[in-house]
DNA sequence: TTGAAAGCGCTACCAA
DNA sequence: TTGGTAGCGCTTTCAA
């Protein structure tokens, strides 16, 4: 039996209230008393108020959720996710706010029973797809809540920090047209959902799903548009997640076949470095190759990229929601992108 | 004012019971009645039983905590740290159980006061260092808890994942002392709590607090006393955190000194990284330079190393928490590792 | 400076 | 199948 506040106040012949002051506001008793209290505890091996109920008392947690709408693992495999989270957890420990990674299973309704059961008093989450219903349940719940991007269904007060993809995209694009190239692939993850890794028709860009997604490759299709290029001459290419492997997948029959691309640009790094394990493997004339993100392996691999700040996106966006700006218009915030041009990007080969 | 499970009740007509039961257990009451209960939830907005009162209540949280006993953000930008926390997740995941990570704050009675008031069932104990404050506290709430070493004040059930650093170590140095280097520097991280980078010079490899460091130095040395190479014969260097620039600092130096070591043993990958950029930064005969972990940089960067299991250290370690064996025994877990050669170890250069 | 009373929102037992 | 009762362990007025 773990003794409680109450065996402590008991042995030391005071109220449950003495006690409970002793731990959380020692300004409201003599420190002799509270000396005495405290001593009381540690020969009865009190551990201090249980959290639990302090919590519920007190109607906080001390905690705030981390959403990941796919597998909590992906928070740790993926490069950008990772130093993402590390800016989340910088500004949570200067808060000294714990972070609950809360997983969600495959199934809806589960998912949705866990967002609801998370015991935190608000959310951080990182927008990977449509978690729309998981914003409804946090809504539901009545939490505060950010995201890494603005939302169609967000109102004014809604928060998030994020960067323009459209136009961040377009410039990595502009950079591949200003090498010359015409005939170019645009490849990204699941542009569809249920494809499988490879080439795809879409009729428009605004028909892609997922919203990061759609953005970049909106903004690889508006430098293109510039030049006469339309999105129908595009190549698009979808990979089955974002992995190296699918990646490679993904392009390898548009590489193979009698209209390679001279560039493929790619919607992360990932995807970008899993082309170029394509490329390592197959003959052929060089193919320019853009990724997304600048993460740490772009660097190595010489890969030109499009570099937003992940842990400064993760910090912010976590300052987001521990302190609320007074001003409104302070909760939506566009971090700069800036293009890092490497080897990976060359002119068009000569034939 | 949030709508609670007595307002659904009273909505319905039923009893708090009854609406508990709809949502906690199914099985107790018609179908059709549930399906009423949870309609009028959702028309007041109910978003089901709050987690706090739920687990109060219930006695069970539904979430284990993670410690790391350093700054949190450390779990996120150590290599290594990374790969095990995927290891956690993935376990935590299947089991449908959150993760907590709790920042300690610097100070000891603070950290102390974090480990107390965390709303978990049980503990992941990521060991560097000195974490026994943190066990006795889990201890005094009576909270299970794992580690990832074997600690010298573990009883017969304390449970624990780790690696026979010794040996492990033994096998990098024997490997070193095979290509016939004599004059040799060991490089650890923090080997004395706060000495600055660089040598150092210490009766006995028992006089390192830090067990893993401690383990480490001592299986290096073990190889060389083989041939004949006593331990003060070692130079021993301490690099001021886990970081290649601390590496790197910490080895100028010795680097540049006239007893230039032909072979340098980190403790980790990390620092041996750091070496090898000091040692690209500086002219000499080439130095063999071993490191530890098998981080996915060390392969990039040729390095000799020894492998431990990552991502199966933390599945494990979970597993441990999650699934209690019954046989005690089998909480005692000693993971393979593996000496991997690659290019940055050679013979000694002859001068 | 201290204590009594009133819940925080929920679940589990047992009886109907 | 349903409801009444009795707390889980704590904090917070408010009055003494």
């Amino acid at each position: 039996m773990k003794p409680t506040l109450q065996a402590v106040a008991d042995a030391v012949g005071v109220s449950r209230s003495t006690v409970s002051n002793a731990y959380s506001r020692p300004d409201q008793l003599s420190t002799a008393l509270r000396e005495r209290i405290l001593e009381a505890a540690r020969q009865l091996g009190y551990p201090g108020p249980d959290p639990t109920a302090r919590s519920l008392r007190r109607g906080v947690v001390g905690a705030v959720g981390v959403l990941f709408t796919s597998q909590l693992s992906y928070a740790f495999t993926d490069p950008f996710a990772v130093r993402f989270l590390a800016g989340v957890a910088g500004a949570a420990e200067r808060h000294g706010t714990s972070l609950l990674l809360v997983p969600l299973p495959d199934d809806a309704p589960g998912a949705r029973r866990a967002v609801e059961s998370a015991a935190v008093d608000g959310f951080c989450v990182y927008c990977a797809g449509d978690e729309s219903w998981a914003l409804d349940a946090i809504r539901a719940r009545n939490l505060p809540f950010v995201t890494t991007a603005p939302r169609a269904d967000a109102g004014p007060a809604d928060r998030f920090v994020g960067i323009d993809e459209r136009a961040a995209a377009r410039t990595a694009a502009a950079h591949v047209v200003g090498l010359g190239h015409r005939r170019v692939a645009l490849l990204g993850d699941t542009v569809l959902p249920g494809v499988p890794s490879g080439e795809l028709r879409l009729a428009d860009v605004t028909d892609v799903p997922h919203p990061t997604t759609r953005g970049r490759l909106a903004g690889f299709a508006d430098a293109f548009a510039e030049v006469g290029v339309a999105w129908p001459e595009l190549t698009l290419l979808s990979a089955a997640g974002n992995s190296r492997t699918a990646a490679a997948a993904a392009v390898a029959a548009v590489l193979a076949g009698p209209d390679r691309p001279t560039a493929i640009l790619a919607c992360s790094d990932v995807l970008a470095l899993g082309v170029l394990d394509a490329l390592a493997g197959t003959g052929g004339p060089p193919c320019a190759v853009t990724g997304f993100d600048d993460i740490a392996e772009a660097a190595e691999a010489g890969l030109t990229t499009v570099r937003q700040p992940a842990e400064e996106k993760g910090r912010r966006l976590a300052e987001l929601l521990l302190d609320p700006p007074e001003d409104p218009a302070a909760g939506h915030v566009l971090l700069p992108t800036e293009l890092v041009v490497r080897t990976s990007t060359g002119p068009v080969p000569r034939r």
